[in-house]
DNA sequence: CTATTTTCTTAATCTAGGTTAAGTGTCTTT
DNA sequence: AAAGACACTTAACCTAGATTAAGAAAATAG
């Protein structure tokens, strides 16, 4: 059974009526590893959910610095939601990492699915509910945590993803440069 | 006509008998500056709505130091989401500092009011759905920028709470510490 | 109005993490 | 299998912001 109907299916329940129209409303792609679903500065029109591989979203400051707001794999949505929602040019970039297969449902379909069936409203609330919360907690673990402890909260909370992306991904994400890192896993691992 | 119908009235429309349903399932309190709505460690029953006043959410840390999650005036809710979702309890205190007037409304009263009025699960949405991007961009803010980039930035977006609000607290927000953004302050009306 | 607590400032010193740079290892692509 | 192009490491040096401490100013309580 498709992995998004599984997802939905933990928060609400749809009859198979509505779960075909619901896929009805979606497409599937295959992408290869380095493509980009998204670029700074476009109107972001789809949000994207992972059957398979990982994605990431990220900026890039003046300063040709990137920043990775979020990890994507499978399970999980990807979108820049200020873009999405505001139909604003945005600033970030969605990239595959590692070649997947995505999900994507446009702007208008969700819109037109929400009034469908009321109850993807409720599953779409819960679902940002969710990463409120869990950005939240990213936010303050980045006011009261050292570099260190980030990343070993990390480690527990993506032991997967510490093996599928480069580190210099996963500096970004914690908010430190590759070669801090590095170093500071040296530190680590001599314990 | 009540601040809080207002807001709705900006994102979904009700009649007038579903807005005094909504009215009729929240309550109004005044709170002295200083009082604690919810205590770290507590499990979190309820949203507050402010009409007057600023309140603040926190959390404290191993190290005795406060770090503010966010602040809410007029027009702005405020809650610990993780607790009040997950029914666990939280780690984060809600306390008012400026005499305020909020409006209340209890996680029980809100599902209910969810079924009365579908309309209304989706103003929650895109609450939240805002609520995401404002955090979101705050946390590529933390990551990209000095510390004088986000006052410059926090000075432009919330003017009021600048004169409103000590300013150790807004360096809590910020991210540093009370010394350091006395130093930075001074520094920059030098310029 | 005075006393006490809280907030703010200044300054010296310290450190987590950044920068620069050079070298090594490891994928891709052809 | 050679050639780039990335990814990772190490090390020397640098800086934004933390820490400590002490005093001044402001707010609040009594």
């Amino acid at each position: 059974m498709e992995l998004i109907l599984q997802n939905i299916a933990k928060i609400v329940s749809l009859t198979p009526e509505e779960s075909s129209l619901f896929l009805s409303r979606t497409a599937v792609h295959k992408n290869k590893a380095k493509t980009v679903l998204l670029n700074a500065g476009e109107i972001c029109t789809t949000s994207y959910f992972v059957n398979s591989g990982v994605l990431r979203s990220f900026n890039i400051n003046d300063n040709i610095v990137e920043h990775i707001l979020s990890f994507a794999c499978s399970g999980w949505w990807i979108s820049d939601m200020y873009s999405l929602i505001s139909q604003q040019p945005g600033n970030l970039f969605i990239q595959v990492l590692e070649d997947a297969e995505v999900l994507s449902l446009s702007k208008e379909n969700q819109e037109i699915l929400f009034r469908e069936i009321p109850k993807l409203e409720r599953f779409f609330r819960i679902l940002i509910e969710n990463s409120l919360v869990a950005n939240q907690e990213r936010l303050m673990d980045n006011l009261s945590l050292t570099a260190e402890e980030r990343f070993e909260k990390f480690s527990r909370k993506y032991p997967d993803l510490i093996q599928k992306v480069p580190q210099k991904q996963i500096a970004s994400y914690l908010g430190v440069t590759p070669e801090f890192f590095s170093k500071m896993k040296s530190k680590l691992l001599k314990k």
